[in-house]
DNA sequence: TATTTTATCCATCAATTGATTGAAGAAATT
DNA sequence: AATTTCTTCAATCAATTGATGGATAAAATA
């Protein structure tokens, strides 16, 4: 019988929701060693203590972050599956460049997460809890690049990996690479998803290529 | 008229010279806040005050590491174009390809220096001093994908960016990928070589995009 | 050889930061 | 109303870390 309280834990404004959400924020912006405890607190307006006595230490909160925004990516990935379903090739990669882009570009911390991840030679014992593995397959068969997520081939996945990191880049990137195209957000933007259709698109549809796949 | 001392600085023998080599990979390594300058004496084999009479703060270590990794990538880019120069567009993309993975595979600080420099919202207050718009406009001649510096694209930059981005993932993203691929490091380096080709090969010399080139 | 310059280390400081404790209030339960 | 449980914060610790000062030795210069 989950009580008043226990309810008002899993309310999205209950303290602890709170303090995951600032924290999801910060680590994305800075990451995991230069985000402090106090920061995240200061964000939500209370003090560490509270953080501590909600979260326990800063890597269970981490940890948190990590799933949370898992979850967000496997169901956004869900979305687009059913959405490019049935559509031919070229369709399902131009659709998909442009959902999870729109998805990812108003999340940025999604992807700098995701990345912090990556590089992660860090002291931090962190094991990335995000699963792009199961991702990466999941987007192969989504695209009918594979028929099963068993039986991807080592150069299916280095390839979808290799999409996969291109769009995060872009996001991750943009406070460094906006002002060296000299563009507005909105046509940065545009020009993210027209720059991907025009690498991906051939790669994967050309004939001599697109044999491999079907 | 350079002293005995001053000449000694210069030798790459030299105190200062090892302390900037064992910065450069800490660095790579850990990122900035990552670092501590304990970490990179005792790699040295030196105490930090040691350090510190060398090179002064951590920022300026730091920073002599970017300018030093910056002047050699500039170095291996104008090899590469020399090497390239009169190829057809797609032997110069393969054999750019095969170039550069090489040389960042085995050095593989350079490319996590230049990723932590994109998504540094940190606190330090170094600016990246890696010219990285130098390096696609020159790419993008050396690649004769435009004539001149002056008059390259937005479009046009920002398609050599994600090339450059993607190898980069590859590289540092190694220890991420490799695993997930479960692969030798020799066969990761000859699928990641594959995969750009088979990605970037079609998008650059498809008739219908490379009418826009040449 | 005497003196100055250069190089190195030990000890230490001050600031930051992850984490805890105990007190006090607020809310729920009896 | 009394008691128990849940929240919050101020104060504080201990460890880490960037940085410095002084002693000391080694090397260069005179």
């Amino acid at each position: 019988m989950p009580s008043r309280l226990e309810k008002a834990r899993q309310d999205p404004n209950s303290m602890k929701a709170k303090i995951l959400a600032s924290a999801r924020k910060i680590f994305g912006e800075y990451g995991y060693n230069d985000t402090t405890t106090r920061r995240i607190a200061g964000e939500v307006g209370i003090d560490i203590s509270t953080l501590y006595y909600h979260w326990g230490e800063k890597q269970d909160l981490y940890e948190a972050v990590l799933k949370d925004v898992s979850d967000e990516i496997q169901s956004r990935l869900k979305e687009v599956e059913k959405k490019v379903s049935g559509q031919t090739l070229k369709s399902r990669l131009e659709i998909s460049i442009d959902l999870m882009c729109d998805y990812l570009f108003s999340h940025p911390e999604v992807s700098n997460l995701i990345l912090f991840g990556y590089f992660s030679k860090t002291r931090h014992g962190v094991t990335m809890d995000i699963k792009i593995p199961e991702y990466i397959s999941n987007i192969a068969v989504a695209m009918e690049l594979a028929a099963d997520k068993k039986t991807i081939s080592i150069e299916s996945k280095a390839r979808i990996l290799a999409v996969w990191n291109t769009v995060l880049n872009f996001i991750s990137g943009e406070n460094f690479f906006r002002p060296m195209l000299k563009t507005s957000r909105e046509n940065y933007i545009k020009v993210v998803k027209e720059t991907l259709k025009f690498i991906l698109v051939p790669a994967f549809t050309l004939e001599k290529n697109a044999k491999n796949f079907r």
